[in-house]
Parts: structure tokens; sequence; C-alpha cells
DNA sequence: ACATCATATGTACGATCGTACGCATGGTGA
DNA sequence: TCACCATGCGTACGATCGTACATATGATGT
């Protein structure tokens, strides 16, 4: 059984069997975010629901509704601790490098590598941009998400450099990520050098 | 009242009011197709249901499973159509350029423009990539779709430019699309010419 | 120890979904 | 002209959805 991490509360009280003691649970609201995610990425936005996310949480249903005030603030919420999870890894990488080159190369590792070409990321940021696609409210947060990418490209690219580097970089993870073979990584060190060589 | 561009047959027959004659529609199943992408841009693929897009079609519900056997077929069947003329209008572009640097400025035409950057493009798309990341049936579409791409650019470009451009043209796009306030058209052509200019 | 009440949950409702299937329909060959 | 039957459609069914709300629960102050 999946019954994943439970949590506190969620197992049954050994002093009483069958009851179950579900009162200060503090990080419920957290677990049922964490859950959303999880189920976005095997089922979709289109089927994740209240039911499955809480069966996932494990929390009762009515603990939806009372966390969350409808299914539109929930995705908000989630695709927020998403978009804010990939930026802050990416940042980090971005300050680890000590110059330009050292950041290109991080770039390269990051499209090539673990940190953006996950299923898991690939799967939720097509999910968000569909939602940004349609409604301003996601397309607030993928726009903060890019000015945040921006700024962290910004510490080692000039502005217009750290655009196009961004852009790029969407693109290459999309296309790898989609291509059922991948082409070389190889094609990745030449197209971020491209776009950085004329940069300086 | 929507009823847009009622079929043949959608209309009451004069002489019989009250009675409907549907019979020999060839077009029918074409209309469902345009009705289903239609219906997607308005409310995206979670919110295409059989109902809706009949309604959109002028067709009655009877007909959705008549024609197709099930969502998913009329799915495949709408974005296949979907790819096939966007890619259409792409490999026309590239084949109206006369030499690279023509094409180039046809790749800036099309992020900037009226092609690959309408709404409706937009919305498609992410919806399409969103169902290829989770279902290796669409990814198929997609990679086929890409497969065109590059072969359209590689008119005028070398193999490896290609792809590069590619993947440069779909994250230019994507966020010039999503940006509130999409940057000036001069990166674009900027980063067009960064990723060309190497590859002489 | 006990009354109190904010916190948390079980359940029920109306809407909508995909799909199956029996029947109406009208083109067609005799 | 008319019977026939492939074509096309109206309708009903079971499942699932989001959400509201009455009620159970247990922490807390006295």
């Amino acid at each position: 059984m999946p019954e994943t991490a439970d949590g506190p509360g969620t197992t049954e009280d050994p002093a009483a069997p069958g009851r179950r003691t579900r009162r200060n649970d503090p990080e419920r609201r957290d677990r049922i975010i964490d859950a959303c995610l999880d189920v976005i990425v095997e089922r979709g936005v289109a089927g994740a629901s209240h039911r499955k996310i809480a069966e996932a949480a494990g929390v009762p249903l009515g603990s939806m509704t009372y966390h969350f005030d409808g299914m539109n603030e929930l995705l908000r919420e989630a695709f927020h601790r998403f978009a804010l999870g990939v930026s802050d890894r990416f940042e980090r990488r971005m300050a680890e490098a000590a110059d330009a080159q050292e950041a290109a190369a991080a770039v390269v590792a990051l499209v090539t590598g673990d940190v953006l070409a996950t299923r898991r990321d690939l799967v939720l940021t097509s999910e968000l941009y569909t939602l940004a696609a349609r409604e301003p409210e996601f397309r607030d947060l993928t726009n903060r998400w890019m000015a945040r990418s921006r700024a962290a490209l910004g510490r080692h690219f000039d502005p217009v450099t750290a655009i196009m580097l961004d852009a790029l970089i969407e693109g290459l993870t999309l296309h790898r990520g989609l291509d059922t073979d991948p082409y070389d990584a190889a094609v990745v060190v030449e197209a971020v050098e491209r776009i950085v060589r004329s940069g300086d």
C-alpha cells in the first residue's frame, strides 16, 4: 500500500483501537499541498480531485474544504511551492558559480542533468504553463518565476543575455524532456556557448 | 446565441416544423474536430466534454460516440490537426525564404508576429505538451512535429543549428506568450542572430 | 471535574461526466 | 411504390465531481 509517510495522528491510537485522533496536526496543510503535487504528477491537474488528494495525504475529505477555500486556492499554493522550489535550486546553482564560464556550465548541467530534467518537473511545469496560458492568476506566478530566473542569470550575464538564456533553457529543457531520444548534451553546450559568447 | 455556423441539416426542415433532418452530413466529423479545438481553447482539455463539443459543433451528443471511439481518439485527431496546421504554416514560411538570412528573418517574424504568437496557439500548444508529458501517444505527435520543424529549418541551416533554433523558438514563443509585458522584439532578433551566426 | 466552543470531519446533494444501447430514419434495390 | 437495414441519434445509467453543513471532538479555562 502506498500509505506514504504516516503523519501524526494518522495511525490508530493504540490505547483505543478503532478510534482515530486527528486533532492538532500543524503539518497537515503542508502535507495536503505536497500530496496535491504528487497527484498532479500522476494524474494531471484534471485528475487531481479533492478526494484523490485527501487519500494521498491521508486526511479526510472534509479537511480539503476546511484548509483551502476551494480547488483553485489549493492549486495556486501547490504550484507556488513547486515554482519556488525549482527557483531556489536554480538560484543556488547560479550563486555557486564563480564567473560567467562556471555559470554557463551550470546552466548546461541544469538542462541536461537532474534538476530541471526530471519527469516530475517536466510534468508540473507543463501543467502550470497550461493553467497560466488561460488564467491570469497563474500567469502572475510564472512571471515571477521567470523574473527570478533572469535575476539569477543576471549575476553573471547582462540583462539581455539573461532573457535569451532563460528562453533557451526553457526550450531546450522542454524539447529534451519530450524527445523520445534526446540529442546529445554537446548540442546544449554549443547552444549556451553561442548565446553567451556574443554577450561580453 | 453562439450557435456558430449552422451545419447542413442543423436547421429545422421548413416543410416539417419540429422535425430535424440530420442524415448525409459528410463534413460532420470534421466540424466536430474543429469544435473540439475551439472548446479546448476556451475551456481547456479538462473542460472539453462530449456535451460541450457537441453543442459547439451543432451536433447531437450521440454523434460523439458514433464518430469517435472515445474521448482519447477525438483529442488525438484534434491535436493532430492542430500540429499539422501550425507545421504547415511554418514549413511554408521556411520554403519561401530564399537564403539563411531571410529564413532567420522569417523565424523572428513567426515568434514576434501572428503565426505562433496567437493566444490560441499558445493555449493549444501548452495543452498538447501537458498531454505529451504524461502519455507516450501524444509524445509521438510532438516528436513528429519537432522533427518536421527541424527539417524545415534544415533547408537553410545545418542540423545542429536547426535543433538549437527549434528550441530557442519554443522558449521565446512560450516566454513571450506568457510574459505580462513581453520584452522588445529586438531581443528576439539578437537571439536568433547569435544562434545562426556561429553556424556557418 | 466539567462546561464550553473553536476546530475538525462525515455525509449528503446537485451537477456533470463518459459511455452504451434501443429505436427512429430515410436512402436504396427490387 | 415499398420493404429493408445500415446509419445516426435520444436517452438513461452509474460514477465522480466540488462543495456545504450539521455534528462530533477534545483542548482549555474555571
